[in-house]
DNA sequence: TCAATATCATTTCAAATGCAACGAATTTGG
DNA sequence: CCAAATTCGTTGCATTTGAAATGATATTGA
């Protein structure tokens, strides 16, 4: 093959890296405008609002951020009376996370912007089209999730019938 | 609407994200095994082979990379010896970057192997479903360049026939 | 002509990030 | 029962990051 023939603006990763970034920059304007929150902060709050109180660890396993990340994060959402920390019940360790109702609130806030954004990026594009889109998706993960080299994948994340992927066309 | 339906893992942005940090990191293997590159490096060396002599701004304005980070990865690569800078002709604020032997020989290594990884990563996806899945990203780029608030795209990322798309199905 | 403005690359600075280390708490295995 | 190993959340530390400032060069317009 030859490297000359080489386009990065055709190739897979660098446009998933670009479309990426700016959907996740056009949600931070919403998201800082709204709260100020950053997007490690609205991974949580999400998450704690469908799980109810959980440990840092359990956030990690689920919402794809490091678990440093995810300590700071709910720092700063305390800190800010979105969330707040419990002592583990039978677990010392643990800490329970949970929201307060600020937080619940901020999340009644956002989460319609959030939606509304959402709809608007895929109302370009056919259902039909869109299902074949996430398909693609689900079907790359899982060419990683046999790839030893590869950061496994969290549970959360795992499509709920990812052993029986059908096909889209 | 109501925000308890609100599924993360169903989140688009979230998907995006998720897909695309994985894959990254799936190449940053790649490239750190090889050469000991980052990410904005390899776009750097890649927009080299194609355009040869540039300035600090191009690379810029071409590959996504904020300035100083372009600014930084330069003076890596000038450091490893993969690059080499020259005063621009005419203007003479512009530095005219360019390869040398070694980063167009560091080039005809990493290549292939990231091509292959493309090719894996697609292996499981008819040709079909992938071109509605590139037909389908190009539309939500086409509505964020609508979109006041969104980063604007860069010249390089537009489509070719960004102005007519095509139908997929 | 030459002052005001704009552009270019770099640097500064504060914030974010991830790896690794840490102390505390729990579980395990003998 | 208790020492070793594991798990938990946090913090240290070095690196990366992007916005804004800087200094240098070009361009503009009066």
């Amino acid at each position: 093959m030859t490297p000359d023939d080489f386009h990065l603006s055709s190739f897979l990763p660098y446009r998933l890296a670009v479309l990426s970034e700016r959907v996740s920059r056009r949600l931070s304007v919403e998201y800082g405008r709204t709260h100020g929150l950053a997007v490690a902060e609205w991974r949580v709050l999400v998450h704690l609002l469908r799980c109810g109180a959980v440990s840092v660890r359990d956030i990690h396993n689920c919402v794809n951020l490091e678990k440093p990340r995810v300590s700071r994060a709910v720092s700063r959402l305390e800190t800010e009376g979105l969330v707040q920390k419990a002592q583990g019940a039978g677990d010392g360790r643990l800490v329970a996370i949970s929201l307060t109702e600020a937080g619940r609130s901020a999340l009644a806030d956002i989460i319609p912007a959030a939606t509304r954004i959402e709809a608007y990026l895929q109302s370009a594009v056919s259902s039909e089209d869109l299902n074949t889109f996430f398909n693609v998706m689900e079907r790359m993960h899982a060419v990683l999730d046999e790839d030893p080299e590869a950061k496994p994948r969290t549970a959360m994340d795992l499509a709920p019938d990812a052993k029986a992927i059908p096909a889209s066309t």
